[in-house]
DNA sequence: TGCCGGAGGAGGAACATTTCTGCATGGTGA
DNA sequence: TCACCATGCAGAAATGTTCCTCCTCCGGCA
């Protein structure tokens, strides 16, 4: 009545179309959706009736009534006081890129939340899970969405017993492990750790591996740590892990600049690399190949890990769930170059404790 | 009836809320918005019902009702055949970094978009307007949301007359001349350029400000082009561009990491930076400060324009809006730094058009 | 002729809000 | 004392879907 066709203001409804065609709405909704039993003439009089009305579902509606949105939150806890470490590393870039095309890919988009409680925000969207990277012991953020029934999936082993649905992330310890080992065999007798000064896990993990390593193999630990998010600090800490009496003769470097500190330090006291000095950084970025020298870098597959975690979010969204959480353990990658080549080969095995320079 | 309370599936309404507090729903709707007229004592009542309760508003229904979902969605034009370059060049992940964060101030969450025209995802997620960054001439895309009467602001001058709510954009044109005319100061004779075989905006008005400036100077251009989204090719492209016959004394690249490749592929030819060979290139990224030399770089201030673009179009969303689209110019910053260095005073104002190798 | 069953489609409730309208109630000025 | 108004709040429409239920044909069969 008076508003079957041309209402004037907002858009074509799915009541326009049904009018148009001459068939209810339930007919329209069946048509479109590709439901009810409709013979094919019908459905696609139908839709062409709504191309031509240039008709768009409303996006709400359809939320409202199936209880669906088709989207998944994204929050990076953040380190600083900048509200988005988000690209702060590539890590992270790389991690949102992929998770963003693996939601894509079957249908979701996402969403990017802060990780700070601000209500008015995350309730204002509505969300049918989310992926949180990197969460705190017990944030509050997550066990909120836990509590309404939201799945939430991490990239990061949670700690402190997160109720989460699932979880995806490397094994931390066996990449510093090994690494620790590669530099080792390729002659190191001193490694150094530029670390952070942050109480995430990846840098707790990473750590307390080099720490194991060094007690196992009987050398005293060597390291500095600074505020991850600074990039200054992190310039300012390379310099003083190389300005050390007890100057490490190789270097493990936490975070994707670390490389290029580390090398520019190295300069600055005079070290060639990797002959005075091996590196290896965990890196990212492809700028380390073109370095002088190349520089090994570890890295951590972040583009497999998004995809892994929206794959589990999706599924537990969709109600392929499985028993309990899913974890998913990711293999790093060292990517090998000359600044971690072993110097000369017959060093190998020599013992640590050779007094700093050189 | 039957449902007043404590209902069996799902979470709490303001239905429950209004019950338990003992009041309408609309008393209820009014206190936790700051609505309509209420003495304060019912107000906090209201509030401390919904908290104990854990009432959350639904998303999807405040949409349906008002119209608006607080969500805007943010699109990069795919270069290669990768979905999202999104994060490919710094600038972008910085860009995206600001832009979530301008909205997040005003209230509102991003939404990160493909760009091809995926008709299921586009339509089912409810967008208040729409980011989008360096639209090709005439997009689909685009159009169909202006269409469609959203708001829509894009990150580049749209080119095609694209009907726009506004964009914002550097001079390309000014910062390319511009750093052309500081190479030539440093006592460049015969400048290249490496440049991609795009058609975006971007790499159109700096490519053709670099042929003009040529002409104005009576240089003979030297450039090489490559596809910018594929890494390998751009240190490639830098090789051959230092290969040939007509070898540059110096180089401007127009993409983030063309800087190390140029500095690798120097090293190739045992050229030395700056002396034999100046160089600079666009990139928002920090590792140029630390290279062995640094490089000097041209920023675009991606944050800037991401919160320019994001402010822009809140502004049309809520309806403060002006006549006409708005355009912004966001001034470019030249880091110099070593590698464009004048590498001997006096050379400043000879004439061009030298033979070739220095 | 009467009944049955299935194909095709219509009606309407439900989703959870916001907001317009309107109804009491009590105080105040004339 | 009465009209009037501000205050405090409730009722109900409206938002645009989806989907469950039901109705109406119409042909076939006994």
């Amino acid at each position: 009545m008076s508003r079957s066709t041309g209402r004037r203001l907002g858009r074509a409804g799915i009541r326009d179309v049904a009018a148009a065609a001459g068939v209810s709405i339930t007919t329209v909704s069946d048509a479109l959706n590709g439901k009810g039993r409709l013979p094919d003439a019908t459905r696609s009089h139908v839709r062409e009736v709504a191309d031509r009305l240039g008709y768009r579902p409303s996006a709400a509606a359809r939320t409202l009534r199936t209880g669906k949105s088709g989207l998944i939150g994204l929050t990076v806890t953040t380190y600083g006081d900048e509200p988005f470490t988000f690209t702060e590393f590539p890590y992270f870039a790389e991690m949102a890129r992929a998770a963003t095309s693996a939601a894509l890919a079957r249908g979701y988009a996402l969403v990017i939340l802060p990780a700070t409680s601000r209500h008015d925000v995350w309730s204002n969207v509505a969300l049918d899970g989310t992926v949180v990277i990197d969460p705190a012991d017990g944030d509050p953020v997550v066990t909120e969405l836990v509590r309404h029934g939201l799945p939430v999936v991490s990239d990061g082993r949670p700690g402190g017993s997160l109720p989460v649905t699932g979880w995806v992330d490397n094994d931390h310890e066996a990449a510093v492990l090994g690494l620790l080992d590669h530099l080792a065999a390729a002659g190191a007798r001193r490694i150094g750790l530029l670390t952070g000064t942050t109480t995430d896990t990846y840098t707790r993990l990473s750590t307390t591996a080099y720490l194991q390593w060094c007690e196992r193999v009987g050398q005293d630990p060597v390291y500095e740590s600074y505020p991850a998010h600074d990039p200054c600090a992190g310039a300012v800490a390379a310099d003083r892990l190389l300005a050390r009496p007890d100057r490490p003769d190789a270097v493990y470097g936490l975070f994707d600049p670390n490389g290029t500190d580390l090398l520019a330090a190295a300069r600055r006291y005079g070290l060639r690399v990797p002959d005075d000095l091996l590196l290896v950084c965990c890196s990212e970025s492809t700028v380390y190949a073109t370095t002088e020298p190349p520089i090994t870098t570890l890295s951590l597959k972040p583009r497999r890990i998004g995809t892994a975690v929206v794959q589990i979010l999706i599924d537990a969204i969709e109600g392929l769930a499985t028993e309990g959480p899913v974890e998913q353990v990711i293999p790093t990658d060292l990517i090998v170059r000359t600044s971690s080549q072993r110097r000369s080969p017959r060093t190998t095995v020599s013992p640590p404790r050779g007094p700093a320079g050189d």
